[in-house]
DNA sequence: CCCGATTGTTACCGCCCTGTCACCGGCCGG
DNA sequence: CCGGCCGGTGACAGGGCGGTAACAATCGGG
């Protein structure tokens, strides 16, 4: 599990490192904004500790960022007394945040909560019914059939079907899930997703069987 | 959306309760341990506000009876400084937290945060008598006939009349309940969704068994 | 740097949801 | 008796939403 802490003040970046590395975790930090992102970019880590207050990039430009390409988990670091800071960070996808001063402990547990959370640390059941997905592959079996070959959005989408196989999931939980931002005008991208993916795995794509649209409401996959 | 706040001190439990109903959540309210866990039972609400100091039982007991039975996302609150307080929320299973005093702005942007994350539209099918209806999926079943398909308004409407299966409600009430902020001139708009809901509902649309007219007052949904 | 795959954008079609008008019938008070 | 109010019903136009296709932009590997 990699976690990227980005934090200007070097003690606290040190800190923070130690606890998570002593907790298991592989550790990159970064003391800045632009060194943040490039690492991100580079590494793709699992979660991300930002603290708001940076030289460079104030961390709501960096996490502005990471959602525009990216669904990973973020927690922000403010300082005490600085609400509106704690909304806008909110308000700009990220997962939760911390005040400082706070304990290791307690940024440990918000961690694995976040994690849990995400997903990340239980590998899903792949088999479902009559599908199969193989994340590693990057594809899906259709009952018996042969196995195909799944982009990223598509696997992604799949995956997140599956994961409430039988129940509707709603456009905009899709299009977060999926994409990482929620600009609920964005349906468009979502129609071509379920197109492109229906291409591939329904038997007749007019007539879906297993990706199924719930009017109004969003997309349900049906397994059994 | 139905939300339980269960604090012991009465200004914030109605502070909490005002902020919530202004945003448009249906909000039930609990003084003490053992009444919010009674409340949890009967109402099965969407996401649960838990002060952790409280008579009766904490709100660690409370968190930990609603974790056994439900993945309902519970925000704790706490008072400044208790941070083992918070490390032993979390591992319980409680989702986020909120350190008072807060504004109440920031309970709702993280409420907000909380139900995007938890997805938001995923409540378990409502059942009432012969009335049961899917919410996620948009269908209500009578008796036990087949899923009829509903428009966001109808499913809207048939929601406030199933929170009050058996009472009347009001026409302007449900106007502003359905569209949200509307002259009360506007009853054609009511008269018309009712007659379609009707369609789709009632076996003979010409005499309503389940959707009755109170005359001069409004309507009411009759389940049993 | 190039080519194909992948993803995003624009446009269009068809269905049906929704708001609106028009009309009917019953009830009530003048 | 009649005119107004209320609720129910039918019809219809506009627009929103989902599906599809074609094209542009971007990515990624050789």
């Amino acid at each position: 599990m990699k976690i990227l802490a980005a934090d200007d003040d070097r003690d606290l970046r040190e800190l923070i490192g130690f606890t998570l590395a002593q907790a298991g975790y592989l550790v990159l930090k970064a003391g800045d904004g632009p060194s943040a992102l490039k690492m991100f970019e580079e590494e793709s880590p699992d979660l991300v500790v930002l603290d708001i207050n940076m030289p460079g990039a104030s961390g709501f430009q960096v996490c502005e960022a990471i959602r525009k390409r990216s669904r990973v988990p973020v927690i922000m670091l403010t300082v005490r007394g600085e609400e509106e800071d704690l909304v806008r960070a909110l308000e700009l996808g990220a997962d939760d945040y911390l005040t400082k001063p706070f304990s290791p402990r307690t940024l440990l547990a918000r961690i694995k909560a976040l994690l849990r959370r995400a997903g990340m640390e239980n590998t899903a059941p792949l088999a479902m019914g009559r599908v199969t997905l193989d994340i590693e592959e990057h594809t899906v079996k259709i009952a018996s059939g042969e196995p195909v070959r799944l982009t990223k959005l598509e696997l992604r989408l799949l995956q997140m079907l599956l994961a409430n196989a039988g129940h509707t999931v709603s456009s905009d939980r899709l299009l977060i899930q999926v994409w990482g931002h929620r600009n609920s005008g964005d349906r468009q991208l979502l129609k071509q997703l379920v197109h492109r993916l229906r291409q591939k795995i329904e038997a007749d794509p007019a007539v879906p069987q297993l990706l199924q649209t719930a009017s109004g409401a969003g997309y349900k996959l049906v397994v059994d």
